[in-house]
DNA sequence: TAGTGGTCTAGACCACACC
DNA sequence: GTGTGGTCTAGACCACTAG
């Protein structure tokens, strides 16, 4: 484990733990770098993760205090919950899929664009119901360039396609575009989530990139919205 | 200006002018930190930038590659474009609004504890439509500690709350947990916003932190589903 | 003036990928 | 082995805050 990760580790605990006291700064890098046996600079690193997870905050030329509230409610870490794909999000639960439809197709102009595609490359057209503990959660609507991802099968869309990504084929994900709207519900979503006329639909339009810059997955997410919101944190600069 | 800004600035003119191969890596950071006259750290920590923003991917032991795509689409800066505030949404538009309410009281047992703050504390009560171009966009609820927003006015709240809190008051923004959702619309928005019974909402509620940890705003903000969508970007790890 | 965090340096070694 | 990015060091100077 890297050194500024074995920081930030030990120093979150000390503050989740109320080792230090909320209204003082902690104590300063110099200091700390002297406990940690490392240099100012890697113990500033460490800091600095704290300080992006919103649990530290710096004021220059007094000091490194403790974010009030930073354990008031239980939304610290928030943004390393944002993970991509559903079974990342729910871990004690449990995620089955019902397969609706599972082509290979040529993407239409839109498709082909999104995934940086020519429309002449395959691509997956795929919707599948999500269930959480047998109970209808999310339709997921997702075009995948074909050739990036081989050997998708009804076994894998059972399950997790996330983790047949990176595990299966090895391949790493580096983050995701997402547009989130309300729209109104169409008859697929009424009649698998089990919503009314005018019951709104919570849809998140994402594309999904590879650590290369390449993008794997274009998707639509329609959420029914009594039973899902989307949370994330947004800092400044 | 900091040497690792204009590093970052200066790569990122030149990635977009296509002064580099789409292909092949840019060269290595040891050749660019003697090119700028600074550490490799330095250069490093230029380039962080770039990548954060989507434009650079790094493969260890590799290189560093422009990602693909990266200006095809205007989707660029789409992370620095997640600024607080509709007015910083929307620069070349627009924005006036109509105060709807505007009342100082004492926050309910849910909004002081967004606001870190005891039940006794005076809270502002805001209600405000926003227009672009004069066309009904957005209805905000916003509760704000009185003590912390002084001199709070109507000639405010016709323009941005958030040039007030920057740039009068000197306060500085970090940045915003947020939770998005899509609801049903309510009288209140039907009035204003001009939406139908049966038309959905995409709420965003909001706790807005200073710099030093404090909340200094909850809200809630109520948009037509078919004028507003909330763009991100998630990055793993 | 003393103490803090912000930036920057000039190196070092390591992990990984390609040859 | 060679070259890349990832991490880490032991210092340095600067900017800001407080007494």
């Amino acid at each position: 484990m890297k050194k500024y990760e074995v920081i930030s580790s030990e120093m979150r605990q000390r503050i989740k733990e109320r080792q230090y006291p909320a209204d003082q700064p902690i104590p300063d890098e110099i200091t700390l770098a002297k406990e940690f046996q490392c240099s100012r600079m890697t113990m500033k690193r460490g800091l600095d993760i704290l300080v992006t997870e919103g649990l530290l905050y710096r004021k220059r030329g007094h000091g490194t205090f403790i974010v009030k509230s930073a354990f008031q409610n239980s939304r610290v870490n928030v943004a390393s919950n944002e993970s991509l794909g559903l079974t990342n999000l729910l871990k004690d639960k449990v995620i089955t899929s019902n397969v609706i439809t599972f082509e290979v197709k040529f993407p239409n102009p839109e498709v082909a664009a999104r995934l940086a595609i020519d429309i002449s490359t395959p691509v997956y057209d795929l919707v599948r119901l999500r269930l959480v503990d047998g109970e209808p959660y999310v339709i997921e609507k997702t075009f995948m360039p074909a050739s990036l991802i081989p050997g998708l099968n009804d076994e894998v869309l059972q399950g997790s396609v996330y983790k047949y990504i990176t595990h299966e084929l090895g391949l790493t994900i580096a983050g995701s575009h997402r547009k989130i709207r309300a729209c109104k519900s169409e008859e697929l979503d009424q009649k698998h989530l089990f919503c009314k006329d005018d019951d709104p639909i919570l849809e998140v339009e994402q594309v999904g990139y590879l650590n290369n810059g390449v993008p794997f997955e274009y998707s639509f997410s329609r959420h029914r919205y009594d039973k899902f919101e989307v949370t994330s944190v947004h800092l400044n600069k």
